[in-house]
DNA sequence: CACGCGTGGCG
DNA sequence: TCGCCAAGCGT
C-alpha cells in the first residue's frame, strides 16, 4: 500500500546481453554518422546538443549547433550572454522554453558548480530542462557512466527487438524501457552503446519502413521473427491541433513597426512578435474600430486593409491568421517595456518565431506587389 | 497522466 | 497535398 507500482520486465540473460552489446557496438563503429557534437566529449557541447535534439531532427539541428557553438563556445560564454542574444541564436528552432531553461541551468552551474557540469544523476537531473533522458545521455556520453538513456528511438527499437506491445506514450512504459536499458548498457563504452541504439533507430529501425534487411540485430529481433515490426511500437495517436482565429496587426509609424514581446509563459514565451489577438476577427473591420488592447496602451488605432491571410500550424494549435494593417490616429503615453517601435535594422537583432517572420515577408511582399500593380494600372 | 510547447521534412 | 512525425520536459 502506498508503494510504487512494481515494474515487471523479463530481462535477457548475461550471455545473450554480452553478445548483442558486442554486435551493436561493432555496427556503431562502422556506421555512425560524423556529427559536430561527436567531435569530443565536452559535457557542455553534449548538453547543448541534447537539448537541441529534443523532438528535433539531426539535420535541422546541425546548423543551429554550429552557430550556437561559434557564438557561445563554452559554458561561461553562454552563462554571461544576454537572454535576448541567446533567444536569437535559437530563433527558428522552436520549443523556445528549451533555451531559456538551458540558459538558466548554465548560470546555475556557474554559480553552484564552479562552471563544471555536475556528473551525479541527482545534480544533473535537477538542472532546468534536463529530464531523465537528457541526464542519462549526458552521464553516459560525456562521463562514461553506465546509465540508460531512453528516448523515442530507444523505445521504438526496444519495442520491436523484444516485441513489447505497451503504449510508449505512457510513463510506465518508459520506466520499463529504462529497466531494460539499465540492464543492457555496458560498464565500458556506455555512451557509445546508448548512441548505438539511437543511431540504429534513426538509420535502420525507422518509424516507417524499417530496414530489417540490413539490421545488425535482426537475428535476435522478436518483432522481425513474428513479422510484426510494422505494428510496433504501439502509440496512442496525438490529438489534432485546435483551430484558432488570430488577428495580427501591422502598425507603422514612419519607418517603424510596433512590436510586442510575448509573455514569459505559454506559447512562444519570451519571443518578439507583432500585436496578436485571438478571436477578434469580427471586430477587425477596416475603417472603424479601435480595440481595447490598444486603448489600454493609450494607442488609438484604426484598422486599415487586410494585408493577407495565412495558416500556421503549431503542435497543438492551428492559427488561421488575418494580417491587418493598423493606422495610428493618436498616441497618449509611453509604451510599457514589452512594447517597442522598431525600425528594420533594429528588428534583425530581435528573436522572432516563424509565424511572425512569415507575417513580415507577407507584409513586405504585399507592399511591393501593390506598387507593382499600381504601376501597371496607372 | 495528460497536456502545452515549434518546426520542417517526408512518403 | 497533408498527416505523421523527431535524440522530451515542465506542470
Amino acid at each position: 500500500m502506498g508503494r510504487k507500482k512494481e515494474i515487471i520486465v523479463s530481462l535477457p540473460d548475461q550471455a545473450w546481453t554480452d553478445h548483442v552489446r558486442e554486435g551493436l557496438l561493432a555496427w556503431y563503429d562502422q556506421n555512425k554518422r560524423e556529427l559536430p557534437w561527436r567531435k569530443n566529449k565536452d559535457p557542455y557541447r553534449i548538453w547543448v546538443s541534447e537539448i537541441m535534439l529534443q523532438q528535433t531532427r539531426v539535420d535541422t539541428v546541425i546548423p543551429f549547433f554550429e552557430r550556437f557553438m561559434d557564438k557561445f563556445p563554452d559554458l561561461v560564454a553562454l552563462a554571461n550572454a544576454d537572454e535576448e542574444e541567446v533567444l536569437k541564436a535559437w530563433e527558428g528552432l522552436g520549443y523556445y522554453s528549451r533555451v531559456r531553461n538551458l540558459h538558466s541551468a548554465v548560470k546555475e552551474v556557474v554559480a553552484t558548480y564552479e562552471g563544471k557540469v555536475p556528473s551525479t544523476p541527482d545534480a544533473v537531473t535537477q538542472l532546468k530542462g534536463v529530464g531523465d533522458y537528457t541526464a542519462g545521455a549526458i552521464l553516459s556520453i560525456a562521463f562514461d557512466q553506465p546509465t540508460p538513456a531512453v528516448d523515442g528511438n530507444v523505445m521504438r527499437v526496444f519495442s520491436r527487438w523484444f516485441a513489447l506491445w505497451d503504449d510508449i506514450a505512457k510513463l510506465s512504459t518508459r520506466r520499463k524501457m529504462e529497466v531494460l536499458g539499465a540492464h543492457l548498457v555496458p560498464a565500458s563504452r556506455a555512451g557509445d552503446f546508448n548512441q548505438a541504439v539511437m543511431e540504429l533507430g534513426a538509420l535502420v529501425c525507422t518509424p516507417v519502413n524499417p530496414k530489417c534487411i540490413s539490421c545488425p540485430v535482426q537475428a535476435t529481433c522478436a518483432a522481425f521473427d513474428q513479422g510484426v515490426q510494422a505494428e510496433l511500437p504501439q502509440k496512442k495517436k496525438a490529438k489534432p491541433p485546435r483551430p484558432v482565429h488570430v488577428s495580427i496587426a501591422w502598425i507603422r509609424r514612419g519607418e517603424q513597426i510596433l512590436l510586442q514581446r510575448r509573455s514569459s509563459e505559454g506559447l512562444l514565451a519570451g519571443m518578439w512578435g507583432l500585436p496578436t489577438m485571438e478571436n477578434v476577427q469580427d471586430e477587425v473591420v477596416p475603417g472603424d474600430s479601435i480595440t481595447p488592447l490598444f486603448t489600454e496602451l493609450g494607442l488609438f488605432v484604426e484598422w486599415g486593409e487586410v494585408l493577407g491571410e495565412y495558416e500556421h500550424i503549431f503542435s497543438h494549435r492551428r492559427w488561421h491568421i488575418r494580417l491587418v494593417e493598423g493606422l495610428i490616429r493618436d498616441e497618449k503615453k509611453d509604451l510599457p517595456g514589452e512594447w517597442r517601435w522598431i525600425n528594420e535594422n533594429e528588428r534583425t537583432q530581435l528573436a522572432f518565431p516563424n509565424v511572425y517572420r512569415k507575417a513580415f515577408s507577407l507584409a513586405e511582399k504585399r507592399r511591393k506587389g501593390l506598387s507593382g500593380i499600381q504601376g501597371r494600372l496607372l
